[in-house]
DNA sequence: CGGCTGACTCTGG
DNA sequence: TCCAGAGCCAGCC
């Protein structure tokens, strides 16, 4: 497979990052921050905005992406945080009390 | 081509 | 531990 090569920076930003985001394997989630750092040359606003683009019907699991506070962040009026949580709860990702998850157990490449 | 929007992170108090 | 402000860039109309 000639895919070790860089051509990943031919596609969108966003594409890229959603390849990222395509790899994190289930009962796992990962940080925006820790998103932008694998796309490189990237910010993690630049993740938050991808995924807002995304929305609901992508191949993406943009419910694996949380916040580095181990926290799940609001969008458009909340729904979808909900919707988040419970995903990830369906997949075995516990919360805290505070909402937090445990990167200790949940975190991707940790 | 110009302007607007947006799901973050960091630091200080 | 929680709150507030500032910085940043790409995609879309």
């Amino acid at each position: 497979m000639q895919m070790n090569g860089k051509k990943s920076e031919k596609r969108p930003l966003y594409e890229r990052i959603y390849s990222i985001v395509r790899q994190i394997p289930p009962g796992r989630v990962a940080s925006y921050g820790q998103i932008a750092r694998i796309v490189g040359g990237c910010t993690p606003r630049m993740v938050g905005y991808a995924m807002s683009a995304l929305r609901s019907g992508s191949d993406v699991p943009w419910q694996r992406v949380i916040n580095s506070q181990g926290k799940i962040s609001v969008h458009g009026d909340g729904i979808g945080t909900s919707l988040q949580r419970q995903l990830l709860e369906e997949e075995g990702v516990k919360f805290n009390a505070s909402g937090r998850v445990d990167w200790d157990e949940v975190g991707w490449l940790v």
